[in-house]
DNA sequence: ACCTATTTGTCCGTATGTATG
DNA sequence: CCATACATACGGACAAATAGG
């Protein structure tokens, strides 16, 4: 797991530290169930604050790539880990829509508009 | 805007603030267009952490409530707003899916299933 | 059952950057 | 140019959950 970062780069460095995980997610060189180092060391190894790297792996727990438990570390989810996230996510869009007014049958419309969209 | 904290509640601090705002807007005591006090202020009445406040309008404007900017401020979204955060929610969760191995028709029953299930 | 080490979670304080008005 | 207010990052402290001895 090697991360580099750019300090005088416009984009944060916990968004810096992400990107780096993701793409290593994304690219097999992370498989299911390995575990991240601990944020604490990461952020030795990098010359930069624990928060800023324990933001990076919040933001890689929203997407539903790691799990993070306390006193465990963070670990790559699964496949099925993801495809419960995924319903999940899809239970909060509809509470969302609902609040918006926006009525389930075009939320669904949306959604099939937007996937079949071929870009 | 009255807010109220009990430090020696188990749920985080910034999760009470998060939510007593949330209820404000869902009430209709803070209506779209309005502004919410500056997180300087809110920290300083309460006797939290600028950070605490700022946490608890992240969550807010993740949850597409409010908007955030600089020099600017938070302020109340209205119904266009939101379903414009809906469409952007669309797209992250066609990507997640597509990501999870989830096939796009499946996500569209999925999206269905919830939809229209009745609790 | 107990204790200890590990690791994330929250909160505080401070400083600096950056877009807005 | 200047004041406002969020955004990011640093540093430190303590709490809480987990794992292992």
């Amino acid at each position: 797991m090697l991360i580099r970062v750019d300090p005088s780069s416009p984009t944060p460095l916990f968004a810096q530290v992400a990107a780096s995980i993701r793409s290593d997610i994304e690219g097999g060189a992370l498989q299911a169930g390995d575990r991240l180092a601990a944020a604490r060391e990461v952020a030795d190894a990098l010359g930069v604050n624990v928060h800023t790297v324990l933001r990076a792996y919040g933001t890689l727990r929203d997407e539903g790539l790691i799990e993070l438990r306390r006193g465990r570390g963070a670990v790559v989810t699964g496949r099925s880990d993801r495809v419960d996230a995924l319903r999940a996510d899809v239970r909060v869009l509809v509470a969302k829509a609902r609040a918006a007014g926006v009525a389930p049958q075009a939320l669904v419309t949306l959604v099939q508009e937007v996937a079949h969209a071929r870009s």
